[in-house]
RNA sequence: GUGAGCGUAGCUCAGCAGGUUAGAGCACUGGUCUGUGGAUCCAGGGGUCGUGGGUUCAAAUCCCAUCGCUCACCCCA
């Protein structure tokens, strides 16, 4: 006897009586949907990638540093002929990808892109972490101007807002350029040399390769190490460029009165990233508070072979957000009930309904009683669903052509032919 | 990767100082009610008690192993 197959743990099925209110697909929609609406309202247009990618694409997009290459969260898969895949574990190389194929350059720029799917990491799950998750990803491309940093923050809280989310905050930071960062390593270097014996191995090799990993080191000995030394934060090895890039964003978000906290410590966990970088907080949903996380990614374009395009995007964890809604106690509104139930009392009137709801469906929301059983059962049936009416269809039915229509709120009751049903519903 | 907790019906759980055939509520199907309002009452289907091994006359219950799930650390979405 084989055992019942289950789902891969860390990933959902999202459906509308899901257990869990994160998983519940109405609440799903209602995210995805306000999101679409406020985005779209801001000019931005809708793209469908693939969930996957040439390997080549996602690990030069996530860079060989990050803790997906080097934690190998990635999932990887071969095609046939040998080529090699991967699951997105994050949908920017894509969006820049899908820019530079189809030559997006020659558009009027910026290109503002938006998407939301799935999104795969191969990571532990725990609430708010799942092996596949979603997102709602924005990506604004082609133009260099912190008007579009700020912009794109603005647009990632309005969509919080419309959603009915409080208590947000905003991190923001920036993790300078490439040869901003080259100080800072230095800096670093310098820094932990001395103490390269009691290290972890792990962070010795980082000492040369990427010393900014030390930072957020797991082994505890160099956690201690760390938080015994004066380590200056990245936001103060700004060059003079990143530096009034990073100014500029803040007086942007000062003037369109949009809150924000500097945040030094902010370090992207994905390479690419340059200058700006955020997340945005919430205050109810405890250790896994971030609902999403942006930022710049000036290079990205040229490490996936195409010319240089700089980018400004932020991802939104839709499970995340939906944690913060159920803890906010928002209202996702109801789906609607259907206008009409109806029910076979016998079995010849059972494809009489499904011919007659057919009739009507383009108009109205029709639910079929697929079994035949007694009025009150159907009665009952109709009920639970929600109906605003019953219409029985049986043998005394069958003999005068009609169909015995009931109204349930009012209890009122009439005989309708086929034509009087179509012009009740025919609506305004 | 590290640590903790939990696995009995579709769901929530009881049963566990070892003892016939493993239970309740909800949900589902039907009857009560022979063509009309979510009620009541009754009945039914649904379980190799996560899996494997051990102890015992006897294991859901005790022991060991294993698998699975959940949560936390880290990172983040």
């Amino acid at each position: 006897m084989t055992a019942m197959l289950k789902a891969v743990s860390g990933t959902n099925d999202i459906f509308a009586q899901a257990r869990e209110y994160p998983f519940r697909e109405p609440v799903f929609r209602y995210i995805t949907q306000t999101a679409e609406e406020v985005l779209r309202g801001a000019g931005a247009q809708m793209i469908h990638t693939p969930i996957f990618e040439y390997l080549e694409v996602l690990q030069k997009g996530v860079g060989l540093t990050s803790d997906i290459v080097v934690k190998k969260e990635m999932y990887v898969l071969e095609d046939r002929g040998g080529r090699v895949l991967g699951l997105r574990p994050e949908p920017t190389a894509s969006m820049v990808r899908a820019y530079n194929q189809h030559g997006m350059k020659v558009w009027p720029q910026p290109v503002r892109l938006f998407t939301w799917g799935p999104i795969f990491r191969g990571e532990r799950q725990q609430k708010g972490r799942y092996k596949q998750f979603h997102q709602v990803d924005y990506e604004a491309l082609g133009l260099s101007d912190p008007l579009l940093d700020a912009e794109a923050i603005a647009l990632m809280l309005r969509i919080y807002k419309t959603l009915g989310l409080k208590d947000l905050e905003v991190r923001l930071g920036s993790v300078g350029d490439p040869e901003d960062r080259d100080r800072f390593n230095q800096y670093l270097r310098g820094l932990f040399r001395p103490y390269a014996e009691v290290l972890s191995e792990e962070s010795r090799v980082r000492l040369e390769t990427n010393p900014m990993r030390i930072l957020d080191s797991k082994s505890e000995t160099d956690q201690q190490i760390v938080a015994g030394l004066p380590v200056r934060p990245m936001l103060e090895f700004l060059g003079d460029e990143s530096r009034a890039f990073h100014q500029k964003v803040c007086h942007y978000l000062t003037q369109l009165g949009v809150p924000y906290a500097i945040d030094a410590s902010i370090v992207r966990g994905l390479d690419y990233y340059v200058r700006t970088a955020w997340e945005v907080h919430h205050a109810k949903i405890g250790a896994k508070s971030a609902l999403g996380g942006g930022g710049r990614y000036d290079g990205l374009s040229e490490m996936l072979g195409g010319p240089r395009v700089p980018g400004v995007g932020f991802g939104i964890g839709i499970e995340r957000v939906a944690i913060a809604l159920e803890e906010e106690g928002v209202e996702i509104p109801a789906d609607p009930s259907p206008i009409l139930y109806l029910a076979p009392l016998d079995e010849a009137a059972k494809i009489e309904a499904l011919a007659l709801a057919e009739q009507l469906r383009p108009k109205i929301y029709v639910e079929l009683g697929y079994t035949p059983k007694s009025p009150r059962k159907a009665l009952e049936d109709a009920l639970k669903k929600g109906a605003r009416y019953v219409g029985f269809l049986g043998e005394g039915e069958r003999v005068k052509g009609i169909v015995t229509l009931k109204h349930l709120e009012s209890g009122e009751q009439k005989e309708l032919e086929p034509l009087q049903l179509h012009s009740l519903f025919e609506g305004p």
